[in-house]
DNA sequence: CAAATATAGTGGCATATACCAGTAAATTCC
DNA sequence: GGAATTTACTGGTATATGCCACTATATTTG
């Protein structure tokens, strides 16, 4: 009871991925070269071009992201003119976040450039172990494991 | 090469991991209960008293962060009287993080809380899974992960 | 030792991300 | 069909995190 020795990165689960996401931050960063594109920012308009103009609600769910601050994260994106925001024809609610050309044409620059970057990660950890870690976060990200989290602390709690 | 077809997620390593980390935020913040201490707060104090008064520099590298995103992130902490800065004896251009009573106080009153995250987490991986993923994550924010990323892009880069 | 350089931190600015309190539009319920 | 509720988004505030420029102190060098 008294231990406790080891740091808290052997035992913590949410703050050994947030580490490593400072870590993977930076390296993905540096290896896409000087671009004004952040990895978030791509990863972000990536997910809009493959979602085909979502609205903001169905964006922030893919990226398991709260609905504000989407919003904040789209604006740089915005005034940049990568992304537009179009209102939605049925749902006067709702506005879908469109990729504007420019916006198109950067994220198809960008592509080798995430490549690269991703291939050194996979020639460092092992192309095995690499779609293991991504398979297993993706699941950690799922609204299955939010459920089952949920559940787990029914008892306990 | 057209194609490209899945999410982002299925591909990119630090997306995988940027966004498992944003659900694990929610989780865990959720599970330990309504406290003024986020997760990622209870995890920087409990880094402290682990290094035992570091300086920011040592904090910063253990917690693989930027010197002065540290420092940003401390700010309303000792605001809060749960750390204080104490100037290094032999450099004075140094300066130690310390926990006051109180945040040592505060320390310990969480650590009850965060093991019953840790212990939903592990329940809904599986201990296993759970133990073999943070082992994975602490190699990734290692040093001698950064350098062979660094490496692995000298010949094509 | 004094000048040049390196190191530790600070402050400003920018993005990333969350919560909460609105607002407006849609849906549900008498 | 109109009131109550839910849904989608916005704006404000706060923390999280990084870069850069600057300051103060230490170390290295000639």
């Amino acid at each position: 009871m008294e231990k406790q020795e080891d740091s808290i990165w052997a035992h913590c689960s949410s703050s050994s991925v947030r580490r490593a996401s400072r870590q993977l931050g930076q390296l993905y960063d540096d290896a896409m070269g000087p671009s004004d594109l952040r990895g978030t920012q791509f990863s972000l308009i990536t997910q809009i071009a493959y979602l085909k103009e979502p609205t903001q609600k169905e964006l922030a769910k893919a990226m398991v992201m709260d609905l504000s601050a989407l919003g904040h994260t789209l604006k740089p994106l915005i005034r940049d003119d990568l992304v537009e925001l179009v209102p939605d024809e049925k749902d006067r609610r709702a506005k879908r976040v469109r990729l504007t050309p420019r916006g198109r044409e950067r994220q198809a620059e960008m592509v080798a450039n995430w490549q690269e970057a991703q291939r050194r990660f996979d020639a460092v950890l092992g192309a095995e172990k690499s779609a293991e870690l991504r398979r297993t976060l993706a699941f950690i990200a799922s609204e299955d494991f939010a459920k089952a989290y949920a559940a787990a602390g029914k008892k306990g709690d």
